[in-house]
DNA sequence: CATGGGATTGACT
DNA sequence: GTCAATCCCATGC
């Protein structure tokens, strides 16, 4: 489908309820949602859980300035700085009180795909959003877009999946590039896409 | 106040 | 395969 068109802004944005559950199903849920941002948008193919029970999870220290969001009301953005370097965007899930995130890690780009090139450096759409800090990138996604709402009055926005997206099949396998609780199978992907930061 | 460690990426050997 | 970039923040003195 060419994106020659107006991107389109999230139309029909998931509620809060959709993000009040358990953190593993929201990510399972994700994979083939819609992220769009200032006129550029993908379909998720990549999703990782983290919940403040589990040592890998920022959350796991307890309430802290940089942790607040995490503990606060679902249906809303975490976005943090990794390595220095990277924004990193997540989906804030369960009550408020409970420290719980999905980590938004690779998209198939829809809109704005010639801005995103330019924002790269990269032709390749494989290349554009293959990555959490490479899709933030893509986006223009940053830092002050913290504690956003996702729910459609923000400037970050997740939608339903695109008419005419299959009912991918996912694969489940342990998560990226954490040194604690590595063992646990909580990142989710489209099995076939070739827009993830890496195979399972 | 000083220190150390990343939920990564791209460049390079 | 190795490695540096670069900054936020949790922790400890």
């Amino acid at each position: 489908m060419a994106a020659h068109t107006a991107s389109p802004a999230i139309a029909d944005p998931l509620p809060v309820a959709f993000y009040d559950r358990p953190v593993i199903e929201v990510a399972r849920d994700l994979v083939g949602c819609v992220v769009s941002h200032a006129g550029t948008s993908g379909v998720i193919v990549e999703t990782e859980a983290y919940h403040d029970s589990e040592p890998a999870c920022h959350a796991f220290v307890g309430m802290t300035a940089r942790t607040k969001t995490l503990f606060g009301p679902p249906g809303r953005s975490y976005v943090y700085r990794s390595y220095g370097i990277h924004a990193l965007l997540n989906a804030v899930c369960e009550p408020e009180g409970i420290g719980a995130a999905v980590l938004i890690r690779a998209l198939e780009p829809l809109d704005g795909i010639e801005l995103m090139r330019e924002r790269r450096g990269l032709e390749r759409i494989e290349q554009l959003c293959s990555g959490p800090g490479k899709l933030t990138r893509a986006l223009g996604i940053e830092l002050g877009e913290n504690d956003t709402p996702l729910t459609g009055a923000g400037p970050v926005a997740i939608g339903s999946p695109p008419v005419g997206w299959p009912g991918v099949e996912l694969a489940a396998g342990p998560r990226i590039g954490i040194t604690k609780a590595v063992e646990l199978p909580w990142r989710f992907c489209a099995r076939d896409s070739r827009h993830l930061s890496r195979r399972y």
